[in-house]
DNA sequence: GGAATCATGTAAGTAGTTACATGATTGA
DNA sequence: TCAATCATGTAACTACTTACATGATTCC
């Protein structure tokens, strides 16, 4: 019954179930797995090692190969596979408030041009296409890659809604468009 | 030129263009405004409006009723609305990095039954329907209570993409609890 | 030889929430 | 009279990013 401890010590924990690695390795990793909904940097990955490896979460093993650096790597100990099983089935949280700067702009773009948050909104259209590509050449990646892990489903459900969203997200950048071209239309008459 | 301030000013000038009002009546007017997609507490709010007083981008008038707690009125200077028409036309920076509790659960949900990556995706999709709920009663809210102002298109941009991705989101969720239950059928064989 | 990248870490700064503190007013 | 809510604010804490510091290795 410990008290909380942070998420970035779960998805750690989670990573390191995939197979032992260093910090930099964890850094590396992320953008192909779970960077499209969650981010780690150096800055918090380093002293979290070191703090699962005090609590007994993780062993680190350190090698030093002749020419190459030492190395660091860390894997699962008993005590980690369980806090991380444990973790696991505990709901999650409700989601932290997000923040979007664009439909900040967007909810006050009556105090300037219409053509200004038409602007904005193809930004985010372009923006969003791009991430639908990112989402699924990531997924056609994976696919090929790890074709037979009984991991692969769970990696393509979040894989999924990002495509979800993303396919939402354009379509209404589509009809704000539109609608935006209709105000403007007003305006200008 | 002066370094790049913080989006709570910005939010602030935004939300006094709309008319002037108090630290207090700002908490209380976001849940029904900005607040699907912008949140500030009374620990933001309150330092925020002095900085921007001592800046010039807005006023106070101090009301002293006659039993009544005394009343912080800030309004907008000329100053505050060209900073805030300013900052309207800057592109809107790139989405900060999600995190998502919930993905992050089902991504490493290999590790644990499938039952609980389903009882995960249902809690989500319960969450959801409420949240699209309350998108559609909060327009209806606007619609009927400002029928005729000019800002109101821009409020309803703003809730279109929540419903939207609220939408998307509930398709994403049945489309994945169907697999789940392939997936638990397959091993349960 | 020099740039990129492998590799590990720390320090400082930013942004934000939550809890606390205070006190008046209103309504059941 | 007691709870809710109006109303303003501060202090402490947490989370996170960026920049810095260091040094080896690999590839051109």
């Amino acid at each position: 019954m410990e008290g909380k401890q942070s998420n970035t010590v779960n998805a750690l924990l989670g990573l390191l179930s995939i197979h032992p690695m260093s910090g930099y390795d964890i850094r590396q990793l992320i953008p192909g797995s779970i960077g499209h909904f969650w981010s780690e940097s150096y800055g918090q990955i380093y002293p979290a090692l070191k703090r699962m490896t005090a609590e007994g979460l993780i062993a680190k093993k350190t090698s030093r190969t002749k020419g190459k650096p030492v190395r660091h790597e860390y894997s699962l100990t008993e005590a980690g596979r369980t806090r991380l099983a444990a973790w696991l089935k505990v709901p999650p949280a409700a989601p932290a408030p997000v923040r979007s700067e664009l439909l900040l702009k967007l909810f006050f773009g009556g105090q300037v041009g219409a053509e200004v948050s038409r602007a904005h909104v193809e930004d985010a259209l372009a923006f969003e296409q791009k991430t639908l590509a990112v989402y699924e050449a990531t997924e056609r990646a994976i696919k090929a890659a790890h074709p037979h892990n009984p991991h692969l489903p769970f990696w393509l459900f979040t894989l999924n809604l990002g495509r979800h969203t993303s396919k939402a997200t354009i379509e209404w950048c589509v009809e704000t468009l539109k609608e935006l071209d209709r105000l403007a239309g007003i305006d200008g008459q």
